[in-house]
DNA sequence: CAAGATTGAACGCTCAATCTTG
DNA sequence: CAAGATTGAGCGTTCAATCTTG
Protein backbone atom coordinates (compact mmCIF):
# COMPACT_ATOMS: atom_id res chain seq x y z
CA UNK A 1 0.00 0.00 0.00
CA UNK A 2 1.70 3.37 -1.27
CA UNK A 3 0.28 6.41 0.32
CA UNK A 4 -2.25 7.51 -2.25
CA UNK A 5 -3.69 3.49 -2.05
CA UNK A 6 -4.24 4.79 1.95
CA UNK A 7 -5.34 8.09 0.95
CA UNK A 8 -8.20 6.51 -1.79
CA UNK A 9 -8.76 3.73 0.91
CA UNK A 10 -9.57 5.67 3.78
CA UNK A 11 -12.03 7.83 2.09
CA UNK A 12 -14.03 5.71 0.24
CA UNK A 13 -14.28 3.89 3.78
CA UNK A 14 -15.12 7.22 5.18
CA UNK A 15 -17.25 8.13 2.84
CA UNK A 16 -19.39 4.75 2.65
CA UNK A 17 -19.66 4.59 6.75
CA UNK A 18 -20.65 8.41 6.67
CA UNK A 19 -23.42 8.00 4.19
CA UNK A 20 -24.49 4.38 5.88
CA UNK A 21 -24.38 6.67 9.48
CA UNK A 22 -26.60 9.49 8.10
CA UNK A 23 -28.89 7.32 6.12
CA UNK A 24 -30.88 6.53 8.93
CA UNK A 25 -30.90 10.49 10.30
CA UNK A 26 -31.09 13.21 7.73
CA UNK A 27 -30.13 16.73 8.86
CA UNK A 28 -27.97 15.24 11.69
CA UNK A 29 -24.18 15.90 11.51
CA UNK A 30 -22.40 12.71 11.50
CA UNK A 31 -20.45 13.44 14.50
CA UNK A 32 -23.32 14.19 16.79
CA UNK A 33 -24.31 10.64 15.95
CA UNK A 34 -20.93 9.29 16.14
CA UNK A 35 -21.23 10.74 19.64
CA UNK A 36 -24.33 9.36 20.88
CA UNK A 37 -22.93 6.13 19.91
CA UNK A 38 -19.96 5.96 21.61
CA UNK A 39 -21.56 7.21 24.58
CA UNK A 40 -23.96 4.34 24.73
CA UNK A 41 -20.81 1.96 24.34
CA UNK A 42 -18.88 4.14 26.76
CA UNK A 43 -21.74 5.08 29.55
CA UNK A 44 -21.24 8.92 30.92
CA UNK A 45 -18.31 10.50 29.75
CA UNK A 46 -16.50 13.85 29.55
CA UNK A 47 -15.82 15.64 26.61
CA UNK A 48 -12.74 14.88 26.54
CA UNK A 49 -12.36 11.35 27.04
CA UNK A 50 -15.24 11.41 24.19
CA UNK A 51 -12.93 13.35 22.03
CA UNK A 52 -9.90 11.07 22.41
CA UNK A 53 -12.04 7.81 21.79
CA UNK A 54 -13.47 9.33 19.05
CA UNK A 55 -10.74 10.88 17.40
CA UNK A 56 -11.97 14.21 17.30
CA UNK A 57 -11.27 16.93 18.00
CA UNK A 58 -12.40 19.04 21.80
CA UNK A 59 -14.31 21.78 19.78
CA UNK A 60 -15.55 19.77 17.63
CA UNK A 61 -17.30 17.07 20.77
CA UNK A 62 -18.65 20.23 22.63
CA UNK A 63 -20.15 21.49 19.74
CA UNK A 64 -21.69 17.99 19.11
CA UNK A 65 -22.87 17.26 22.49
CA UNK A 66 -24.61 21.59 22.50
CA UNK A 67 -26.51 20.03 19.10
CA UNK A 68 -27.66 16.62 20.86
CA UNK A 69 -28.71 18.58 23.98
CA UNK A 70 -30.33 20.54 21.82
CA UNK A 71 -32.03 17.95 19.69
CA UNK A 72 -32.73 16.09 23.86
CA UNK A 73 -31.03 13.44 22.99
CA UNK A 74 -28.01 13.63 25.40
CA UNK A 75 -27.90 15.32 28.79
CA UNK A 76 -25.15 16.52 31.02
CA UNK A 77 -24.00 16.59 34.28
CA UNK A 78 -21.03 18.57 36.21
CA UNK A 79 -18.70 15.82 38.31
CA UNK A 80 -19.22 15.54 41.64
CA UNK A 81 -15.49 15.08 42.07
CA UNK A 82 -14.33 18.02 39.66
CA UNK A 83 -16.50 20.69 39.33
CA UNK A 84 -15.34 21.50 35.92
CA UNK A 85 -15.79 17.98 34.27
CA UNK A 86 -19.20 17.71 32.42
CA UNK A 87 -20.21 14.65 32.46
CA UNK A 88 -22.37 13.89 29.30
CA UNK A 89 -24.92 10.79 28.94
CA UNK A 90 -27.89 9.57 27.11
CA UNK A 91 -31.15 9.43 28.66
CA UNK A 92 -33.02 5.63 29.32
CA UNK A 93 -36.02 6.62 27.14
CA UNK A 94 -33.55 7.76 24.36
CA UNK A 95 -30.94 4.89 24.68
CA UNK A 96 -33.12 2.02 23.28
CA UNK A 97 -34.23 4.00 20.55
CA UNK A 98 -30.66 5.10 18.93
CA UNK A 99 -29.77 1.43 20.20
CA UNK A 100 -31.70 0.20 17.17
CA UNK A 101 -30.19 2.33 14.82
CA UNK A 102 -26.80 1.61 15.33
CA UNK A 103 -27.76 -2.34 15.40
CA UNK A 104 -29.11 -2.30 12.27
CA UNK A 105 -26.91 -2.92 9.27
CA UNK A 106 -23.48 -4.41 10.83
CA UNK A 107 -21.85 -5.47 7.37
CA UNK A 108 -21.75 -2.47 5.01
CA UNK A 109 -18.83 -4.14 3.84
CA UNK A 110 -20.83 -6.56 2.48
CA UNK A 111 -21.18 -5.22 -1.03
CA UNK A 112 -17.49 -4.60 -1.48
CA UNK A 113 -16.72 -7.94 -0.40
CA UNK A 114 -18.89 -9.74 -2.34
CA UNK A 115 -16.73 -11.23 -5.26
CA UNK A 116 -14.36 -13.07 -2.59
CA UNK A 117 -14.35 -16.12 -0.54
CA UNK A 118 -16.78 -15.69 2.36
CA UNK A 119 -13.82 -16.95 4.43
CA UNK A 120 -11.56 -14.07 3.00
CA UNK A 121 -13.96 -11.34 3.80
CA UNK A 122 -14.28 -12.83 7.72
CA UNK A 123 -9.66 -12.37 7.77
CA UNK A 124 -10.19 -8.70 5.78
CA UNK A 125 -12.57 -8.00 8.55
CA UNK A 126 -10.74 -9.02 11.12
CA UNK A 127 -8.11 -7.13 10.15
CA UNK A 128 -10.56 -3.60 10.00
CA UNK A 129 -11.31 -4.43 13.43
CA UNK A 130 -7.54 -5.11 14.74
CA UNK A 131 -6.56 -1.92 13.03
CA UNK A 132 -9.50 -0.06 14.92
CA UNK A 133 -8.10 -0.91 18.05
CA UNK A 134 -4.47 -0.70 16.97
CA UNK A 135 -5.39 3.24 16.11
CA UNK A 136 -7.43 3.90 19.23
CA UNK A 137 -4.44 1.76 21.47
CA UNK A 138 -2.26 4.84 19.45
CA UNK A 139 -4.53 7.56 20.36
CA UNK A 140 -4.84 6.37 24.27
CA UNK A 141 -0.72 5.64 24.98
CA UNK A 142 -0.46 9.57 25.55
CA UNK A 143 -3.50 10.00 27.68
CA UNK A 144 -3.63 9.50 31.13
CA UNK A 145 -5.12 6.01 32.05
CA UNK A 146 -8.11 5.19 33.62
CA UNK A 147 -9.90 8.02 33.18
CA UNK A 148 -13.37 6.97 31.82
CA UNK A 149 -15.94 6.44 34.50
CA UNK A 150 -16.92 2.58 32.54
CA UNK A 151 -13.64 2.22 31.62
CA UNK A 152 -13.82 -1.50 30.21
CA UNK A 153 -10.62 -2.25 29.46
CA UNK A 154 -10.12 -4.37 26.30
CA UNK A 155 -6.04 -4.91 25.51
CA UNK B 1 -17.08 -3.34 12.54
CA UNK B 2 -20.03 -1.30 13.47
CA UNK B 3 -20.78 2.04 11.41
CA UNK B 4 -19.08 4.40 13.67
CA UNK B 5 -15.96 2.04 13.86
CA UNK B 6 -15.55 2.05 10.24
CA UNK B 7 -15.84 5.69 9.91
CA UNK B 8 -13.25 6.06 12.83
CA UNK B 9 -11.02 3.76 10.97
CA UNK B 10 -11.54 5.24 7.69
CA UNK B 11 -11.10 9.05 8.29
CA UNK B 12 -7.67 7.51 10.48
CA UNK B 13 -6.47 6.41 7.68
CA UNK B 14 -7.08 8.88 5.27
CA UNK B 15 -5.99 11.78 7.95
CA UNK B 16 -2.49 9.40 8.37
CA UNK B 17 -2.24 9.36 4.18
CA UNK B 18 -3.04 12.79 4.10
CA UNK B 19 -0.30 14.30 6.57
CA UNK B 20 2.35 11.85 4.94
CA UNK B 21 1.15 12.95 1.25
CA UNK B 22 1.78 16.56 1.75
CA UNK B 23 4.56 16.63 3.88
CA UNK B 24 6.85 15.87 0.99
CA UNK B 25 5.55 18.99 -0.45
CA UNK B 26 3.90 21.31 1.61
CA UNK B 27 1.33 23.86 0.09
CA UNK B 28 0.13 21.92 -2.84
CA UNK B 29 -3.40 20.78 -2.46
CA UNK B 30 -3.69 16.95 -1.90
CA UNK B 31 -5.65 16.12 -4.74
CA UNK B 32 -2.83 17.64 -6.94
CA UNK B 33 -0.50 14.90 -5.63
CA UNK B 34 -2.92 12.37 -6.39
CA UNK B 35 -3.45 12.97 -9.83
CA UNK B 36 0.26 13.32 -10.53
CA UNK B 37 0.81 10.26 -9.06
CA UNK B 38 -2.08 8.13 -10.68
CA UNK B 39 -0.68 9.56 -14.35
CA UNK B 40 2.61 8.41 -13.19
CA UNK B 41 1.14 5.02 -12.52
CA UNK B 42 -1.12 5.04 -15.37
CA UNK B 43 -0.31 6.95 -18.24
CA UNK B 44 -1.61 9.65 -20.05
CA UNK B 45 -5.16 9.80 -19.59
CA UNK B 46 -8.78 11.48 -20.18
CA UNK B 47 -10.28 13.53 -16.92
CA UNK B 48 -12.70 11.05 -16.53
CA UNK B 49 -10.34 8.22 -16.25
CA UNK B 50 -8.66 9.80 -13.70
CA UNK B 51 -11.81 10.83 -11.52
CA UNK B 52 -12.90 7.41 -11.80
CA UNK B 53 -9.49 5.76 -10.47
CA UNK B 54 -8.79 8.55 -7.66
CA UNK B 55 -12.30 8.72 -6.11
CA UNK B 56 -12.52 12.32 -6.77
CA UNK B 57 -15.76 13.80 -8.88
CA UNK B 58 -15.10 15.69 -11.89
CA UNK B 59 -15.02 19.01 -11.14
CA UNK B 60 -11.98 18.11 -8.15
CA UNK B 61 -9.73 17.02 -10.97
CA UNK B 62 -10.16 19.31 -13.38
CA UNK B 63 -9.41 22.04 -11.07
CA UNK B 64 -6.56 19.77 -9.64
CA UNK B 65 -5.07 19.22 -13.25
CA UNK B 66 -5.68 23.14 -13.86
CA UNK B 67 -3.58 23.61 -10.64
CA UNK B 68 -0.94 21.21 -11.71
CA UNK B 69 -0.61 22.69 -15.23
CA UNK B 70 0.34 26.32 -13.60
CA UNK B 71 3.04 24.49 -11.22
CA UNK B 72 3.93 23.32 -14.84
CA UNK B 73 4.01 19.26 -13.36
CA UNK B 74 1.36 18.62 -16.09
CA UNK B 75 0.57 18.89 -19.68
CA UNK B 76 -2.06 18.59 -21.82
CA UNK B 77 -2.82 17.53 -25.43
CA UNK B 78 -6.01 16.66 -26.99
CA UNK B 79 -7.00 13.40 -28.01
CA UNK B 80 -6.68 13.04 -31.98
CA UNK B 81 -9.26 11.01 -32.44
CA UNK B 82 -11.79 12.98 -29.85
CA UNK B 83 -11.22 16.59 -29.76
CA UNK B 84 -13.07 16.30 -26.65
CA UNK B 85 -11.29 14.49 -24.40
CA UNK B 86 -8.30 16.02 -23.14
CA UNK B 87 -5.37 13.97 -22.50
CA UNK B 88 -3.19 14.96 -19.12
CA UNK B 89 0.31 13.63 -19.01
CA UNK B 90 3.69 14.20 -16.82
CA UNK B 91 6.03 15.73 -18.97
CA UNK B 92 9.51 13.72 -18.84
CA UNK B 93 11.50 15.95 -16.95
CA UNK B 94 8.84 16.01 -13.47
CA UNK B 95 8.42 12.53 -13.65
CA UNK B 96 11.41 11.19 -12.31
CA UNK B 97 11.58 13.59 -9.46
CA UNK B 98 7.75 13.05 -8.76
CA UNK B 99 8.59 9.18 -8.74
CA UNK B 100 11.25 9.90 -6.08
CA UNK B 101 8.74 11.88 -3.85
CA UNK B 102 6.19 8.63 -4.16
CA UNK B 103 8.39 6.21 -3.37
CA UNK B 104 9.99 7.27 -0.13
CA UNK B 105 8.29 6.14 2.82
CA UNK B 106 5.71 3.11 1.70
CA UNK B 107 5.41 1.76 5.36
CA UNK B 108 3.17 4.46 7.26
CA UNK B 109 1.42 2.22 8.30
CA UNK B 110 4.08 0.16 10.36
CA UNK B 111 4.04 2.69 13.38
CA UNK B 112 0.31 1.81 14.14
CA UNK B 113 0.94 -1.83 13.24
CA UNK B 114 4.34 -1.93 15.82
CA UNK B 115 2.25 -3.76 18.86
CA UNK B 116 1.58 -6.77 16.26
CA UNK B 117 3.95 -9.73 15.07
CA UNK B 118 5.67 -9.50 12.05
CA UNK B 119 3.37 -11.94 10.62
CA UNK B 120 0.04 -10.77 11.79
CA UNK B 121 1.43 -6.80 10.24
CA UNK B 122 1.57 -8.61 6.67
CA UNK B 123 -1.85 -10.04 7.18
CA UNK B 124 -3.30 -6.71 7.39
CA UNK B 125 -1.31 -4.87 4.85
CA UNK B 126 -2.32 -7.80 2.72
CA UNK B 127 -5.75 -7.18 3.60
CA UNK B 128 -5.73 -3.40 3.10
CA UNK B 129 -3.90 -4.00 -0.76
CA UNK B 130 -7.60 -6.22 -1.37
CA UNK B 131 -9.75 -3.68 -0.66
CA UNK B 132 -8.03 -1.29 -2.35
CA UNK B 133 -8.62 -2.98 -5.49
CA UNK B 134 -12.23 -4.30 -4.64
CA UNK B 135 -13.02 -0.66 -3.87
CA UNK B 136 -11.52 0.45 -7.29
CA UNK B 137 -13.35 -2.42 -8.89
CA UNK B 138 -16.51 -2.06 -7.90
CA UNK B 139 -16.01 2.20 -9.48
CA UNK B 140 -14.91 0.56 -12.69
CA UNK B 141 -17.83 -1.87 -13.05
CA UNK B 142 -20.63 0.56 -14.38
CA UNK B 143 -18.00 3.00 -16.16
CA UNK B 144 -17.16 1.58 -19.97
CA UNK B 145 -14.52 -0.16 -20.22
CA UNK B 146 -11.02 -0.27 -22.27
CA UNK B 147 -10.84 3.60 -22.37
CA UNK B 148 -7.48 3.89 -20.68
CA UNK B 149 -4.61 4.37 -22.73
CA UNK B 150 -2.24 2.30 -20.90
CA UNK B 151 -5.23 0.09 -19.64
CA UNK B 152 -3.17 -2.55 -17.66
CA UNK B 153 -6.18 -5.13 -16.49
CA UNK B 154 -5.48 -6.35 -12.91
CA UNK B 155 -8.43 -8.82 -12.79
C1' DC C 1 -25.18 14.36 -26.60
C1' DA C 2 -20.65 13.66 -24.07
C1' DA C 3 -16.08 15.67 -22.04
C1' DG C 4 -14.51 18.96 -19.63
C1' DA C 5 -14.06 23.75 -17.23
C1' DT C 6 -15.80 26.77 -13.93
C1' DT C 7 -18.12 28.46 -10.08
C1' DG C 8 -20.79 28.85 -5.75
C1' DA C 9 -22.87 26.69 -1.94
C1' DA C 10 -22.51 23.54 1.64
C1' DC C 11 -20.51 19.92 4.58
C1' DG C 12 -17.23 17.87 7.73
C1' DC C 13 -13.42 18.62 9.83
C1' DT C 14 -9.04 20.89 12.02
C1' DC C 15 -6.57 24.57 14.18
C1' DA C 16 -5.98 28.32 16.97
C1' DA C 17 -7.37 31.47 20.03
C1' DT C 18 -10.21 33.29 23.56
C1' DC C 19 -13.20 33.07 27.46
C1' DT C 20 -15.32 30.97 31.67
C1' DT C 21 -15.04 28.43 35.61
C1' DG C 22 -13.74 25.10 39.27
C1' DC D 1 -3.68 25.25 35.77
C1' DA D 2 -7.13 22.08 33.46
C1' DA D 3 -12.01 21.21 31.33
C1' DG D 4 -14.88 22.85 28.47
C1' DA D 5 -17.57 26.37 25.38
C1' DT D 6 -17.37 29.31 21.58
C1' DT D 7 -16.00 31.34 17.46
C1' DG D 8 -13.57 32.34 13.11
C1' DA D 9 -10.48 30.95 9.63
C1' DG D 10 -9.17 27.65 6.47
C1' DC D 11 -8.76 23.05 4.10
C1' DG D 12 -10.50 19.22 1.43
C1' DT D 13 -14.24 17.57 -0.60
C1' DT D 14 -18.99 16.96 -2.73
C1' DC D 15 -22.87 18.57 -5.27
C1' DA D 16 -25.29 21.02 -8.56
C1' DA D 17 -25.57 23.89 -12.12
C1' DT D 18 -23.94 26.27 -16.04
C1' DC D 19 -21.11 26.99 -20.05
C1' DT D 20 -18.06 25.61 -24.02
C1' DT D 21 -16.90 22.69 -27.53
C1' DG D 22 -16.25 18.66 -30.56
Amino acid sequence: VRRVDLLYLGQRIAELARSEITADARGVPTAELVVIWDLLDNGPSGISDIARRTGYVQSRVSTAVAGLIERKWVETRSDPSDGRRVIAFVPDGVAAEARVLESRQHEILQPILLPLPHERGKEILAALDDLVLLFRQRSGETERPGSGEHAKELA
